[in-house]
DNA sequence: AATTGACCTTAACGTTACGGTAAGCTTTAT
DNA sequence: ATAAAGCTTACCGTAACGTTAAGGTCAATT
């Protein structure tokens, strides 16, 4: 397939000008030129591109991107390899800035009263990748030894597992909370209300998108699998029920 | 609580060429100069600064922010709100992304025939906020009606219920070639390995950083946690171990 | 055959959000 | 007392394009 210029900025949601530029600095030449003298992309440019956009996703700046990709051992896996990972990083360090949001919102309406400084600035981005790393690659892990590298990992193992614990006492607040909540056989009370919270808070350690639709279209599915419907009753009969009214009220479907 | 430039730069991991900067263009004024001319910052510049920051990892630009902060109808809570919400989409897109990078990879090892041009170019940036968004905020409902908005989450929440499918299935794909692999007997074997790189994808559905490290660990825990255990050995009497051993062996942590 | 409109070209200047450096004053630590 | 660290203003430099101007090309329609 080839590519006119334009057609190859819209595949990639880039403008026709940054192409040009790209030209221009010599880190993505056209593979011919026609003979109006119009730039034609190829395959290989389509890659090319990618290759390019990954790394500037990932704040690189065009002259190292362009060394890395001419680079004589440039090892397009490797790289995407290395891509993954510090996409995940990026990912890790919004989930941190979406818990800073959180926070900041939980303490502008008095529900936190222990909110530091430095805390308000947590997860803000830095840059994320040094050239260093790029350019030494997998020799890091010779030069300073495997010993450095596994402490890292170990660190990045530690906070995994804080996480998964907070996720589990977040989950059995949800449970306990439910148990009281049915007692009081109120959904709208505050207890029940404090369940579908505790319950919001659970999902968004793994739900991307939370929104107050998904919110009750989960609830109801709660009540509609079998799967669930067990798990929950586990709390007691008509658990799913109960927790799927909570939300409803919750998430402003019912009244 | 007072600071110097400095120290507000790195509190909030900016540098003071931008505090200077800031002061300049007028988006954040020290709260006072002293006596030998210096710029001191308070309460009021800490949190003003991480409302810009905010926006700023919006990419939101600089004249627009301030428009935004100075604006008589500011409302500090609504736009925290909002930013949840967009940082959830960038986190979403952020998924999209890395998984852009993985069927990349699957690609050119071979295991992925059909990889369009196009869908070399998802998950990068696009404009995340649009001015129109920012200024009439609330209002936009109001203007399009109800029906716009929910005709909009309703396709969220389509897709959200699709990537809980698709974790499902994977799920049951794990069961499946657990169960399969296990009739071999051996966890180094070529099922054994499969079930323990679908776990590992699996995993990736909710698990931020994946690391080797982390999923062996996770392995260990399958068995040591007799909630997994239980959970895992439905499939079969010792499954939970034997799945350690092929995670074990799969991430290199056992020959 | 002519026109229209979308597309392409080079060339040049403008913009944003700072980084870097110079030249000099102030504060803090030794 | 002196050096190091931190502060000031002022100015120049930059990366990665956006924008505009002035003009050539292509496909479709009249």
């Amino acid at each position: 397939m080839e590519y006119t210029i334009k057609k190859l900025g819209q595949l990639a949601g880039v403008s026709a000008r940054t192409l040009r530029y790209y030209d221009e600095i010599g880190i993505l030449l056209p593979a011919r030129i026609n003979s109006a003298g119009y730039r034609i992309y190829g395959q290989a440019e389509v890659d090319r591109l990618q290759d390019i956009l990954f790394y500037r996703e990932l704040g690189v700046c065009l002259d190292d991107i362009k060394n890395i990709l001419d680079a004589p051992g440039y090892n397009r896996l490797a790289a995407l390899q290395k891509h993954q990972e510090k996409l995940v990083d990026k990912k890790k360090q919004l989930d941190l800035l979406i818990a800073n949001v959180e926070k900041t919102i939980d303490y502008l309406q008095g529900r936190t009263f222990n909110m530091s400084d430095s805390e308000k600035f947590i997860g803000f981005k830095k840059n994320l990748i040094n050239k260093n790393e790029l350019k030494y690659g997998g020799e890091i892990r010779a030069k300073y030894g495997d010993q450095t590298v596994d402490k890292a990992n170990q660190k990045i193992l530690l906070m995994k597992e804080e996480q998964y614990g907070e996720m589990e006492k977040l989950r059995q607040e949800v449970n306990d909370t439910l148990k009281m909540a049915m007692a009081t056989g109120d959904p709208a009370g505050e207890l029940g209300q404090k369940t579908a919270d505790l319950h919001r808070r659970w999902l968004s350690f793994t739900w991307a998108g939370y929104t107050k639709e998904a919110h009750a279209g989960l609830a109801q599915m709660y009540v509609d699998d079998e799967r669930f419907a067990a798990y929950y009753d586990q709390v007691g009969a008509g658990a799913a029920i109960f927790l799927r009214d909570a939300i409803f009220i919750y998430t402003g479907f019912m009244k």
